[in-house]
DNA sequence: CGTGACGTTGACTGTAGTCAAAGAAGGTGG
DNA sequence: CCACCTTCTTTGACTACAGTCAACGTCACG
């Protein structure tokens, strides 16, 4: 069982070979754990490796003037946290843990082999950071058509659509260690707001967080609520 | 003089070899003339054959339950519109003109062969897309966290930096077909309160915009207003 | 058992949306 | 060339949604 049995999991577009995965899983450099709160990158440093995340929940945000953070990703296991980091040789954002992690680190000189040799794999890769800038379209979409709650709500089903994705989740419950000021900072509303919202989705029996547990009461109904359709996640059934 | 010259000029990180180029120009399967406002692929639809915009303004966007339009992105000449269509094989968006465009249509079994057979094409095709994912962050930041004078202002910074890339603005002037509900489905706001921002940066002396004409008064405090740093678009000077 | 971080609530404020009306610009056909 | 129509722009009055400020409650941890 190989680290990143979930990436092929939520990224199979087309399946990969033995011999891709064996490249793959060679070209990991170093596996660590990393602590909640913790940086991994810096806005504009060049990078020379990216991070695969095994476990945890990783995201990526920028600050504005007042260095308030607005959250523009939230990694799950099996994402590949900064791979665009690749091409792209710096970031144009931050990188940190929200909970503790366990994460991969592949160096961007391995990577150009794999370019090299394996076309399959890197259309696989390509593929794959497609998929991120799939969900930031969604994201956009969710911060500038939807309202207060319809954005919490659609925040969370997207969570619950790619845990599941990796088995974290059954629909009905998983982990998530964010906090109200968290939620906020990915749907670009005060803490304060977030609260409310919370307390809207749970007196309409659709949802609840409690001290890192969400529960799903009605997916279907959280789902319509927020106009959320997981196509955009590219999910195979 | 090739039609991938904009291309160049907005997207080279490394220098393409004039093999490179050639292979390039080569998988162009067709190349027309398409009018203002038009479809050019609509969502979920599977596609076989990438836009590279060669002329005009070209909008990708999603469509909220009442219909109402948030657009993701907008596209200047140089441009590769869908190339992400490519390892997604299909959409999760409509693609639509703007203003009148000349396009350039590129088959993905074209590219499947320039994946296989060139590495460093194969990577600047790959880094133009992630820069699209970069102008996504930006407008998830634009929409999450700043308020709606400078998210104007902050949109028409960024249109300005494209089209200066390929020498369509001189940093004063430049012709732009967006109307004003355009710029409220860009912005995540009514075209009312479009006017009223456009207004207040009329009269701060920062921009204005009339029958399509894009006139800056003053970049720098334009840039200053709506936090707007081009670092994110990779441009090299 | 005290401390600090997180969550909850209320009262008030302010920004952006809504609705409506009228003016300006551009295109079309007579 | 003008009349007409449509689309775009502008403005005002009113509404509502989300932000701000402040206080208090709750939980986890040392």
């Amino acid at each position: 069982m190989s680290i990143f049995n979930d990436f092929l999991l939520n990224r199979r577009r087309d399946d990969l070979s033995a011999d891709d995965l064996m490249a793959l899983e060679a070209s990991v450099h170093s596996v660590k754990d990393v602590p909640a709160r913790h940086s991994l990158a810096i806005s504009k440093q060049s990078i020379t490796v990216s991070t695969y995340l095994i476990e945890g929940f990783i995201c990526r945000y920028m600050d504005d003037r007042e260095g308030i953070r607005q959250l523009v990703a939230v990694h799950v296991a099996g994402d590949f946290v900064d791979l665009h980091g690749y091409p792209l040789k710096r970031l144009d954002h931050d990188v940190a843990t929200l909970g503790p992690c366990k994460i991969a680190q592949v160096r961007h000189e391995a990577l150009d082999q794999l370019v090299r040799d394996k076309p399959n794999l890197t259309k696989l890769l390509w593929f794959s950071t497609l998929l991120d800038a799939a969900m930031h379209r969604e994201w956009i979409f969710r911060l500038g058509r939807l309202d207060a709650v319809a954005r919490v709500g659609h925040f969370f089903c997207e969570i619950e659509a790619k845990l599941r994705a990796v088995g974290l989740s059954d629909g009905r419950m998983f982990s998530c260690p964010l906090i109200q000021p968290d939620i906020g900072e990915a749907c670009g509303m005060t803490a304060v707001h977030i609260n409310r919202m919370l307390k809207e989705l749970r007196e309409r029996k659709l949802m609840q967080i409690q001290r890192g547990h969400v529960t799903i009461f009605d997916l279907p109904g959280l789902r319509q609520l927020s106009e959320f359709d997981p196509c955009y996640l590219f999910i195979r059934e």
